[in-house]
DNA sequence: CTAATAGTGTCTCTGAGACACTATTGT
DNA sequence: ACAATAGTGTCTCAGAGACACTATTAG
């Protein structure tokens, strides 16, 4: 069948053709506690009643996909204004698998989310329940229909990200620290980094942090000296990169 | 509203929702006398009739939306079997802005697609053209819908990912020549490698490339020694990775 | 022979990481 | 005083790139 045929009968009677719904999900992290945690949801509903869920819905007629992404987090965080809009959203993956959904054909498309530590915004304009849960903890839950799929994807990509992006400050206040950032890098990769080493390869890259000029008020809870602030610089891409340790056994 | 919410209303009616069609587009990609050519189709229909635009359709009940590509991608070059299979196919991105079809609300799951040089394959199972266009042209042609946008993401996505995959491989036949890899990766990056230096870091990133111990019957076309043959090794990520050069002014 | 290409050797410079060290703070 | 942390200095090693060079082939 050719694009234009499929077109034109398209043009002519949209429901002519077996119907799919266009739904987004969202892997929102966050760093709480020093911890990675994913914004999850438990489902009242069946299928995978009881079950713990992505957040998500379908994509309103005049919305963009990035947009519909945004207003479900909005939902379910109740976010809004300025703190929304510092969440990074970007999109993901698309799932579409023709099982998938076993009710009917659903394909979703996935976004991933940055945000900084939250207040325990639990309240949706629903009565799901709505949790931040560690991404440690994750290993043991079943989640509903393909989402441990996506959500793993969604952990891949971040980790990735952190590497060649300046994303890693999308986890922190406008005003951060290096040791901060680095607590971030240490959380979403799960390794230990080496502090001095980290803080000079940070410096070194162009773009990446900008001085505020200002320090803390106070060291850290256990002594140290106040640490300098820095806020995001305007690199859109860390290069060089900040690379991965132990990447030894890469995939074969 | 709440997904589970969603969920009922849905399995309840799937046409209550408004109507939203799924197709995949495909930018593919080969090197065709040492320039890089893109999979293009001519519209025959309104909108955009007499306009180029990517090879694509809806996605059918019960098909997998890789699987939905490759048999768009099959169609338009008539590849089958084996030679279909050699074509690397994955997803891109999703593209679902509300007005990007002026008819309905199309959402479309890009992918993006490398094959070795093909037979000038131009005939689909339809009466439209379908040419390999070289992708230098392009900068001139206007694409229909928002398929400009999707081929510049398809490009972009092609560059990064010779730098840490294998996929490069994927333009060529199952046995080749550093040689021959080199000028792969000169044409997607549009800039002249070092023969040498280039040689000795494809030997030296683990199961990059195989040596297949023989080597070709004649060398150059103006002369050299002829080259020893390789293929594939096993690795899906070259660890260390080949970096593009003139790296210098990143997006700021 | 001449020109072109395959493949290797070698040097330099950058950057990552290991380690050591000083300075500054909280308890 | 002591422990913890911020930040800097320095050394080593891997890898990217520049350049030179030899060997092999087509015309």
């Amino acid at each position: 069948m050719s694009v234009n045929e499929q077109d034109f009968l398209a043009a002519y009677d949209p429901h002519a053709y077996p119907a799919v719904a266009v739904t987004v999900d969202i892997v929102a992290l966050t760093i709480r506690d020093g911890a990675l945690h994913l914004l999850l949801i438990r489902r009242g509903e069946q299928p995978h009643a009881g079950l713990w869920a992505l957040p998500g819905g379908f994509v309103r007629p005049d919305e963009d996909l990035v947009a519909a992404a945004r207003r479900e987090l909005a939902e379910e965080t109740g976010l809004d204004g300025e703190p929304l809009r510092r969440v990074h959203v970007e999109q993901l993956a698309s799932y579409g698998a023709p099982d998938r959904d076993p009710r009917m054909r659903i394909v979703s498309i996935a976004h991933l989310a940055f945000a900084p530590d939250l207040p325990d915004a639990t309240a949706g304009t629903d009565a799901d329940e709505a949790v931040w849960v560690p991404v440690a903890e994750l290993t043991n839950r079943q989640l509903a229909f393909d989402h441990g799929q996506i959500v793993a994807d969604g952990l891949e990509r971040a980790r990735a990200k952190l590497e060649y992006t300046p994303l890693a400050t999308r986890f922190l206040a406008p005003e951060f620290t290096i040791g901060e950032l680095r607590a971030v890098y240490e959380t979403v990769w799960g390794h230990q980094l080496h502090a001095g080493n980290f803080h000079r390869k940070v410096l070194s890259v162009p773009g990446f942090v900008e001085s505020t000029g200002a320090s803390t008020e106070r060291g850290g809870t256990r002594g140290g000296p106040r640490a300098r602030l820095y806020r995001a610089g305007d690199a859109r891409l860390l290069h060089p990169a900040l690379l991965r340790p132990a990447r030894e056994e890469t995939v074969r």
